[in-house]
DNA sequence: AAATGAATAT
DNA sequence: CATATTCATT
């Protein structure tokens, strides 16, 4: 018998055995009786009937439900949860203290891997030294980091709870991750919802999240071939929770969603329920810088005062010293200088960024994945991206060409996906990004692949 | 006895 | 993979 046995099951096999026995002990007379019987048997329907067998629907942890999971361990305190305590407070009807039980345990697992994802993050950009030089490559790859306060979103799924259809779900899912107060379950999806509290947008309009930059020609190594590509990406990230994660949930109706406010958001230090210390710990503000070719400490002078005029220029309030820059030579970053050399040439204007290329182009494709970490980039975790999505034009990448250090602009990761009006397909359509690359989305001269 | 969480099963 | 179930511990 298989789990579950039905009823019926039970019947049947005890049709077999008492028919059996009857057979034996009163060979002649019995027929009428077997009848009897089997009829009785054939009657035994849908186990549905009878509750002993039936079997409860399994719990589907639908947005809702999670949110409002997230939203109980929250509020009990990371430290005291417990799966009746969770329960109570979520005061599901149906939903059993297993079903929490089995939730949270997921849960966790999530938590701990994206904990174990951050401090490998952090660990990597605070190992990073002069001493390995980068063989054949002449870019140079400038890689900041810095860290803000965590974040308070007090809703568990920012991202998930869309389906990411609309015009600006993909920006919006993004922006979340920035905010630091969110009403409650239901938080502003608009573009305006990056309200930072202790960070403003700056005039540039450019969101603590980041963004890649690069730009050629620059002034920061007279040697330098025109050709030479510097890329800075600044990230930031909430509450010591890394970046985004992507994943497919729930997996029942194949909708990709965005799970990272979700999982990702660490169960808020909130006043009333402080949260352990040492548990979720913030890395100091970082700034990392690798360059692939030979550059020595004069030409990163060079370039130091102005990344971090760059770097508080993304975050005013982010203090970063001199001191805190370091420099890596390594030559796994941008590989392709044709694509740097097709990369557009003009910083303004980003509304209508004309020139702009985003992501992978065809001769782009190992880009982001000849990266160490591509998840620094704009500031999301997309190391985490699902494989199936090959080329997924994530990295809002921008180049500039002859700009000085001195106009570098950023322009934010999710204004790029604004602007790229991709948006609306950004998760539904997965074919579409594993298709020719001739077939994306060609907005505004912005090739997005 | 009930709650918990790791392990295991579905 | 998501959820359920089991089982040893607390």
């Amino acid at each position: 018998l298989l789990k579950p046995v039905r009823m019926k099951e039970l019947r049947n096999i005890w049709q077999h055995v008492y028919r059996k026995k009857m057979h034996e002990v009163k060979e002649i007379e019995v027929d009428s009786d077997a009848t009897r019987k089997r009829k009785d048997v054939d009657h035994g329907d849908q186990d549905s009937s009878d509750g002993a067998t039936a079997k409860k629907a399994r719990v589907v942890w639908s947005v809702d439900l999670h949110q409002k999971f997230v939203n109980a361990v929250n509020q009990i305190g990371f430290d005291k949860v417990g799966p009746k305590k969770i329960l109570d407070l979520m005061n599901v009807p149906g939903l059993t203290r297993e079903n929490v039980a089995s939730h949270l345990q997921k849960y966790r697992l999530y938590l701990g891997r994206l904990q174990k994802q951050n401090e490998e993050r952090i660990l990597g950009s605070a190992r990073q030294d002069f001493s390995t030089k980068g063989p054949s490559s002449e870019n140079l790859n400038l890689r900041s980091s810095f860290q803000e306060q965590p974040s308070n979103t007090s809703s568990g799924y920012p991202h998930a709870s869309q389906k990411i259809q609309g015009q600006s779900s993909v920006s919006d899912s993004q922006l979340e991750e920035t905010k630091r107060t969110v009403p409650l379950p239901a938080p502003d999806r608009s573009m305006n919802s990056v309200s930072s509290a202790a960070e403003p947008q700056n005039v540039a309009g450019v969101s603590p999240i980041g963004g890649v930059l690069s730009f050629k020609g620059l002034p920061v190594n007279q040697d330098r071939k025109p050709s030479e590509t510097m890329i800075l990406e600044c990230q930031a990230w909430t509450g010591g929770v890394p970046a985004k994660q992507f994943m497919q949930y729930p997996k029942h109706n194949h909708a990709r969603c965005d799970l990272l406010g979700d999982y990702a958001c660490l169960p808020k230090p909130d006043l009333e329920h402080p949260t352990a210390p040492g548990h979720l710990f913030t890395p100091p503000p970082l700034i990392s810088m690798s360059c692939s070719t030979e550059m020595d400490a004069r030409n990163f002078s060079d370039v130091k005062p102005a990344l971090l005029d760059c770097i508080k220029s993304f975050s005013p309030a982010l203090t970063c010293t001199a001191d805190s820059v370091s420099v890596q030579i390594s030559d796994s970053v941008v590989t392709s200088t044709d694509a740097a050399d097709r990369k557009f040439s003009s910083v303004e204007g980003l509304p209508s960024t004309k020139d702009c290329y985003f992501g992978q182009t065809s001769n782009q494709g190992s880009w982001l994945r000849s990266q160490e970490e591509p998840s620094i980039i704009c500031g999301a975790d997309f190391a985490s991206l699902p494989e199936d999505l090959p080329g997924y034009p994530l990295q809002g990448g921008v180049s500039f060409e002859n700009v000085g250090l001195s106009s570098i602009d950023l322009f934010h990761y999710n204004d790029a996906m604004i602007l790229s009006g991709l948006q609306s397909n950004w998760y539904d359509d997965q074919d579409h990004f594993s298709s020719e690359t001739t077939d994306y989305p060609l907005m505004d001269g912005c090739l997005f692949a």
